[in-house]
DNA sequence: AGACTATTCAAACACTCGTTTGAAACACAC
DNA sequence: GTGTGTTTCAAACGAGTGTTTGAATAGTCT
């Protein structure tokens, strides 16, 4: 077994970060790419290390398992994504709780469906939700649960006081739903609605539409929630 | 090589279907379940055969390939599932496009979330359109085509005639979308929104919902489409 | 019964995968 | 230079995959 320099330099330099081999930031970018392309298990060891140009038992050594690279991967992904492209950006000029459905449509589309940058982070957090992996618990806890609960809070300022659990998750389902659908069924999609698919253009027409088509969703929801809760009582009138 | 009796009794009894030795239709479905479990690539014949009470040899005999074992699956899953629920029952009563709509949604969530019966046609569609295999051309033109062909229709009723191709598209899009999250995002929801998940009351109540926020933004939609196609001549006024 | 085909079976083959190995190459203090 | 620890490398290992093989069994018609 190999001294299993897992920790490389920590008894040195407290300061900085990893600071990083040239070959294992090689492999973690080149892991990055081909988890999100091709999903954890698909994903072969021989691929990652031949586009970083280091050998196969690179992996074994810098992050002692597939699973652990896998896992570097997603913290890597989460440094670089919240770096690059904070969440608080999309929310700057937010205030309404539909501007905060706009940004927030804007983000995930940002995130999960666009491709250009090296933001695999998104995608792998979809995947996880699809096929979860052993580091699912970690993704849950760091990503997806503060993502869902943002989501949450402005899908509950939409409906209301009196809006059950049950229509709030529901809610958010069909928003997410929406959004996810893009990047899941891009296969089916780029086949069968012909155009230019998953241009700039497009992307951005996609996530006006989902957000305007939820919005009245959502304003059609808190009409019911509000006539249930506080009924009318001229019972006779129309609607 | 095999004699390869593909087409057993094919020169015989040109009367029955297939007609099926025993561990054939055995393994068809096994190889069902196990498809629309794991996927193609990660299903295993052994395992398919081990359930089958077969031997490994027996997928080679009867259908040559995994590949030929697979086609034969969505064949076989096909003809029972249009046979057991067939589609026009879900739209006996449905006379107006919402009616319709409601029918349809109701109709998605049984083949594709519901999971009770041998309906895994729904399950490997759906499979179908995130990861294709060589059998996505045969599975679009007899089933994902037609289906999205009726669902434009809907949409199109809802929208009216000056609806664009694209605004139809996104729409169904965001139906579809609603609705197939409950099937690929399953494990992240059923870990996050506690609850029986996945009843059938929790799926009937989903059902209704995705219904309900569709046709209110469908509404929605066909307004803004309404009001760009005849401008109201007293533009001062405000909206 | 006999001849012939269809079907089943245990075993092996060829291949890919993740992982390990032991030696070589490198870096750098002394 | 010598020595020590880190990093790379080609090669192999062991497990799992789809597929094939050739013999054994079951079935069916004459």
């Amino acid at each position: 077994m190999p001294a299993g320099p897992f920790q490389p330099f920590a008894h040195l330099h407290p300061v900085a970060p990893p600071v990083a081999t040239d070959t294992r930031e090689n492999v973690l970018l080149a892991a990055g790419e081909v988890f999100a392309h091709r999903g954890f298990k698909d994903a072969t060891i021989r691929e990652i290390c031949e586009r970083a140009d280091a050998n196969i038992a690179a992996v074994s050594y810098h992050f002692g398992d597939k699973a652990g690279l896998y896992a570097a991967v997603l913290e890597y992904a989460y440094a670089i994504a919240s770096q690059r492209a904070p969440i608080e950006a999309f929310f700057a000029h937010a205030n309404t709780p539909e501007q905060k459905l706009r940004a927030m449509v804007e983000m995930m589309f940002t995130r999960i469906v666009d491709q250009g940058r090296p933001s695999w982070h998104g995608v792998l957090m979809a995947r996880e939700m699809v096929e979860p992996t052993s580091a699912l618990d970690h993704v849950v806890t760091q990503s997806i649960a503060p993502m869902w609960k943002r989501m949450t809070d402005i899908v509950h300022a939409f409906l209301g006081p009196h809006a059950s659990e049950a229509e709030i998750t529901a809610a958010g389902n069909s928003i997410v739903g929406q959004i996810l659908h893009y990047k899941h069924a891009r296969p089916i999609i780029v086949r069968m609605q012909h155009g230019q698919a998953y241009s700039s253009e497009q992307i951005d027409y996609w996530a006006r539409h989902v957000a305007d088509f939820s919005v009245a969703g959502l304003h059609a929801l808190r009409a019911a929630i509000d006539q249930r809760s506080t009924p009318t009582h001229d019972s006779g009138a129309f609607s």
